[in-house]
RNA sequence: CGGGUAGUAGCGCAGGGGCUAGCGCACUUGGUUCGGGACCAAGGGGUCGGUGGUUCAAAUCCACUCUGCCCGACCA
C-alpha cells in the first residue's frame, strides 16, 4: 500500500479525550475514527489488524471443529421474551417497534437466536454435539462507553455456542475453549489469565474469564500467588476467621453520632471484628412469566472489619438489580440508616447474612434508634435471614485453597467462556430425543471474545513514547518500507518487489521530510522498518530495523531484499 | 441516571458585551532545504454546538437543549 493513498492521517497532538496510551496511539496512528460515544469507526490500518486478529480467532475455532455461521443483530423481541430477557434486561438492550408494532431488540449477544436455531435442527441424540460460531456486531447501550475501544457501545465479538446431550459433552467443549483461547490470547501476543468468575445474566454455572492485567481495567482479580487460585472479586472466596462464644442477651447502649464502623469502636472501644455492618439496597425482583418487577429492600449484614460484594449480594438475595437503598425506603421498612441492622425490620425485607455474622456472637449492631446500638446481638435469636457470603475479598486476605495472602490487581476481561447448562434450551424448547426415546433438553455453553478490546489491549501492552509497537501477527503490515531517496523508479521497484515476494507492506512514498517520516512510522508501528537512504543505496544496500528494538539497524543487500526480509519475518513469528 | 467539565477552522487551543474572530499544527501555491516532526513568502478554510431571550449591539450575558469527556451508579 502507498502510504499516499492511505485512508487516514497521523495527529501530532492527542485528541481530547484519549485517556490511555493505546487509546491515544490508535487515534494519532489513524487506526480509528470516533463517530459518536463508544461507537468507532476502523480505518483501513485498524481494521487490518482487526482482520487478522479475526483470522487467529477463526482457525482456533475451526481447529475445534466450530462451524462458522452469521445471525442477525435484530431480533424479534418474542424470541427475547422466551427466556425472560426481554424484561430482566434493563436499558442497556436497545428495542424498538417495526412498522407492524412488534417488538424488536437489537441482539447484545446470541443466546437466543443460536437456541431457536438448535432447536430447529436437532432432534436426536445422534446430531449432538454441535458447535457453531461467529464474528458479529453487538449493540449494548453501555451507561458509560469509556477508554476508547476498551469498553465501547458498538463492538465485534466472537461468540461460540456449544449444543451437547450430556454434561460431559459440556465439560469436553468447554475446556476445548479454555484452552483454545489461551491459544488465541497467545498468537495475538496478549498476556492473560482465566479467573473463575460470575456469570451475571448469562445464567448458568461454571463461568470463566479471561483478563489482561492492566491498572486501566475496571475488574478487581484477587489471586494467590502461592497456589495459583484465581478469581474476579465480584465471586472471589476467602478464608474468614471467626470469633465464637457463648451468646449472650442484648443489650441496649447509647452511642452518640457513632454513624460508621469506625467511629462505634473508639467509641465502646472495640474491635470491627465485634460489630455487624449494614447496607441497604433495593433489590428489583422480576417475575420471568409475565415480566412484572417488584422492588424489595435488601439488607446485607457483614461483620464490621469487612466490605460486602454487591454481586455476591445480589446473587445471594436472587434480585434481577440492586441499587443503593434511599433514605426514606430504609425508614420506610423500620430501620435508620447509620444506626441500622436488620433487628425489628419490616416483614417482606429480604436479609442476607455473611457467614462470619453467622457464625460470630455478642456483635455490636445498629438499634434501628438514632443514636443507639445493641450489644450483644446474634444472628439466629435477635433476627433471621438467608446465611451466604457476601464480603468482599481484599488484598491480604486469606487465600481459600491454601491459606496464604491473596492479592488484588485490576484486569480486562478480554473474554469468557460459560456454561450454559439447560437454562436456554428448557426456556425455549430445544430439546432432543436420546438413546431410549427420551425427551432431554439440550445442554448448551456460550463463548466470547472481544475482538476491538482485544486489539485496544494489544496497543496498551505494545507501545512506548513515541507509537505503536505491535507484534507482527496482528500488526497492519510486516513491512514499512521508508523511501528517503530522489529517484522514485528505484523505489517503485523495490517496494514492487517487496509485494510481489508476498511480503505485506506499506511504503511510503510520501514528499515529506525524514523526520515525519520516521515520526509517523514509530506511531503507526509496523514491527520491520526497511529506510532506503542516500546513506546505504549507493552501496546497494538499505537499513532495516525492528520497531522497539534497542539494536543498530541491519544492513541489507538490496538484490536479495525480499527474501532476506521474509527470512526476518519469520524469525519475528516465531517469537510470539 | 447523579456529580463535574468542555463545545470557537481538520486537530490542539486563545478571545468572555463594541471595529474585519485569532494563534500553533495540518492544508494549497511558489521557492530554498533534504536521514529524526525544516525554512521563507503568498493563500484557502468559521452559520463561535443548537434554539429562544436580554441589548442599539451577543462567540461573549440569561434560559432551555444537544453533544463529548471525567468521577460515580451501571456493565456478558
Amino acid at each position: 500500500m502507498r502510504q499516499s493513498r492511505l485512508f487516514s492521517k497521523t495527529l501530532r497532538e492527542a485528541p481530547n479525550g484519549a485517556d490511555c496510551k493505546g487509546y491515544e496511539y490508535l487515534l494519532r496512528a489513524g487506526y480509528i475514527d470516533q463517530l459518536a460515544a463508544g461507537i468507532f469507526s476502523l480505518l483501513p490500518l485498524g481494521f487490518r489488524s482487526i482482520q487478522k486478529i479475526s483470522a487467529i480467532v477463526r482457525e482456533e475455532m475451526n481447529a475445534l471443529g466450530a462451524q462458522e455461521i452469521l445471525m442477525p443483530v435484530v431480533n424479534p423481541g418474542d424470541l427475547w421474551k422466551e427466556t425472560g430477557r426481554f424484561y430482566s434486561i434493563d436499558r442497556e438492550m436497545s428495542r424498538f417497534k417495526d412498522r407492524n408494532d412488534r417488538d424488536m431488540v437489537l441482539a447484545m449477544t446470541h443466546e437466543e437466536c443460536c437456541t431457536d436455531l438448535g432447536r430447529n435442527v436437532i432432534d436426536s441424540y445422534k446430531r449432538l454435539p454441535l458447535l457453531v460460531y461467529q464474528l458479529q456486531t453487538k449493540w449494548r447501550d453501555d451507561p458509560r462507553p469509556r477508554a476508547g475501544l476498551i469498553r465501547v457501545r458498538e463492538f465485534t465479538m466472537k461468540d461460540s455456542y456449544s449444543f451437547d446431550k450430556d454434561q460431559e459433552g459440556l465439560e469436553k467443549v468447554y475446556k476445548a475453549h479454555y484452552d483454545a483461547y489461551f491459544r488465541i490470547y497467545k498468537r495475538c501476543g496478549l498476556p492473560v489469565i482465566a479467573v473463575g468468575s460470575d456469570s451475571g445474566m448469562m445464567g448458568g454455572k461454571v463461568a470463566h474469564e479471561y483478563m489482561y492485567l492492566s491498572p486501566i481495567g475496571e475488574d478487581t482479580i484477587i489471586h494467590c500467588p502461592s497456589c495459583g487460585y484465581t478469581a474476579n472479586r465480584q465471586v472471589a472466596r476467602f478464608q474468614k476467621d471467626y470469633y465464637p462464644e457463648a451468646p449472650k442477651a442484648k443489650e441496649l447502649v447509647e452511642t452518640p453520632d457513632a454513624k460508621t464502623i469506625e467511629d462505634l469502636c473508639k467509641c465502646l472501644n472495640i474491635p470491627a471484628t465485634k460489630t455487624a455492618k449494614a447496607l441497604f439496597m433495593v433489590g428489583t425482583f422480576i417475575n420471568d412469566q409475565n415480566g412484572e418487577e417488584e422492588d424489595k429492600l435488601v439488607v446485607g449484614i457483614v461483620r464490621g472489619d469487612m466490605d460486602i460484594e454487591e454481586n455476591k449480594l445480589q446473587n445471594a438475595a436472587k434480585a434481577n438489580s440492586l441499587r443503593p437503598a434511599h433514605e426514606e425506603e430504609i425508614l420506610a421498612a423500620n430501620m435508620v440508616p447509620g444506626f441500622g441492622s436488620p433487628i425489628g425490620c419490616k416483614k417482606g425485607t429480604v436479609v442476607i447474612v455473611d457467614d462470619s455474622v453467622a457464625k460470630s456472637n455478642n456483635l455490636v449492631a445498629g438499634a434501628n434508634k438514632a443514636g443507639y446500638h445493641y450489644l450483644n446481638t446474634n444472628f439466629g435469636t435477635d433476627y433471621d435471614g438467608i446465611v451466604a457470603d457476601i464480603a468482599s475479598a481484599a488484598d491480604g486476605y486469606r487465600c481459600p485453597t491454601c491459606g496464604k495472602a491473596l492479592s488484588a490487581s485490576k484486569g480486562v476481561e478480554v473474554g469468557n467462556i460459560f456454561q450454559l447448562g439447560t437454562r436456554y434450551s428448557e426456556a425455549m424448547n430445544c430439546y432432543y430425543q436420546d438413546e431410549n426415546g427420551q425427551r432431554k433438553p439440550v445442554i448448551m455453553g456460550s463463548y466470547g471474545i472481544g475482538i476491538g478490546r482485544l486489539l485496544a489491549c494489544l496497543c496498551e501492552e505494545y507501545n512506548d513514547e513515541s507509537g505503536l509497537k505491535l507484534p507482527i501477527a496482528v500488526a497492519p503490515y510486516q513491512v514499512h518500507f521508508i523511501s528517503l531517496i530522489k529517484d522514485t523508479e528505484v523505489s517503485d521497484k523495490i517496494y514492487d518487489e517487496l509485494e510481489k515476494a508476498g511480503i505485506e507492506v506499506l511504503y511510503d512514498d510520501r514528499k515529506e521530510s525524514a523526520g515525519v517520516k520516521f515520526a509517523d512510522a514509530d506511531l503507526i508501528g509496523i514491527p520491520i522498518r526497511i529506510t532506503l537512504g542516500n546513506r546505504s543505496f549507493n552501496e546497494g544496500k538499505c537499513e532495516v530495523k525492528v520497531r522497539g528494538s534497542q539494536e543498530e539497524a541491519m544492513s541489507f543487500d538490496l538484490d536479495n531484499l525480499a527474501q532476506e526480509i521474509k527470512t526476518l519475518i519469520a524469525k519475528l513469528e516465531q517469537r510470539v
